[in-house]
DNA sequence: CTTGCCCCTGACGCGCGGGGCAGGGGTTAG
DNA sequence: CTAACCCCTGCCCCGCGCGTCAGGGGCAAG
């Protein structure tokens, strides 16, 4: 089984980069890792999890920030008990839903904004609304 | 009239900043202008309309970069003599419509991105879309 | 033992439109 | 003449999610 590895093959079965999980780290979406005793990160299964549902929320527009304020409740998600989560496409709502409507009215803000940018150019242009 | 004024006079004509003024010129938005015998920004009124607009192109979405590769092109525009434009609200179709239709596909698709990234979000907590 | 890949920390880069500050000199009304 | 502004250049700062060196050390196979 893929018990303890390192910091390139965990990020690669994460399907991240090695700095990305340094990074994550410094900014407290990952606990500390244990060390080798040449000071090499060394990572389980269970890390690889919570990167992959930390990437799976990034990609869904939460911020780094956002995550990081919320990141003991990641542990929960990356557990492997099911807590009514754990799987694919369901991050657990009540825990993420303050957050993510946050999220979605800076979407729906910035979606208006863009629209009505996109009006105002298309109408220096003659009318090319489709 | 305002013949010659400093920079923070035809900032200020222009609804912006002198910090503005020196950005555009380095980034060749703005020629360089006159110089007092002691160094100091003299502009004209032809500036300060020049100003306006670019500044009311960057406002429509366009990159001072977009700009810069047309500068010559503002140069009419800011000019007296009108050549079917030069009132607000026509910036001279002819002139920037490529870079026009370039920045309406990438709001374009900007907009279609965000879009689905708001879908992607909704659906995790529950269908909220009104 | 060597070779070659992997890992470490720390620091800078990016894109964008400027903001802010430091340290110096100009200008003008009283 | 002096105070109170204004202007000059040059430099670092912002947000965001990392990428990319630079300069060193570790680790397993041959």
């Amino acid at each position: 089984m893929a018990g303890r590895m390192r910091i390139g093959d965990a990020a690669a079965a994460a399907g991240t980069t090695p700095r990305a999980l340094r990074f994550y780290e410094q900014r407290g979406l990952l606990p500390p890792p244990v060390r080798t005793a040449a000071g090499q990160r060394e990572y389980g299964p269970e890390t690889v999890t919570r990167v992959r549902v930390i990437r799976a929320l990034l990609a869904l527009g939460l911020t780094v920030e956002d995550l990081a304020s919320r990141s003991h409740r990641l542990d929960l998600l990356a557990s492997d008990p099911p807590r009514s989560c754990a799987s694919e496409g369901d991050f657990g709502p009540d825990t993420f839903a303050p957050v993510i409507a946050q999220r979605l009215a800076a979407l729906d803000a910035e979606i208006a904004r863009l629209t009505r940018l996109r009006e105002a150019l298309a109408r220096h242009t003659g009318a090319v609304v489709p």
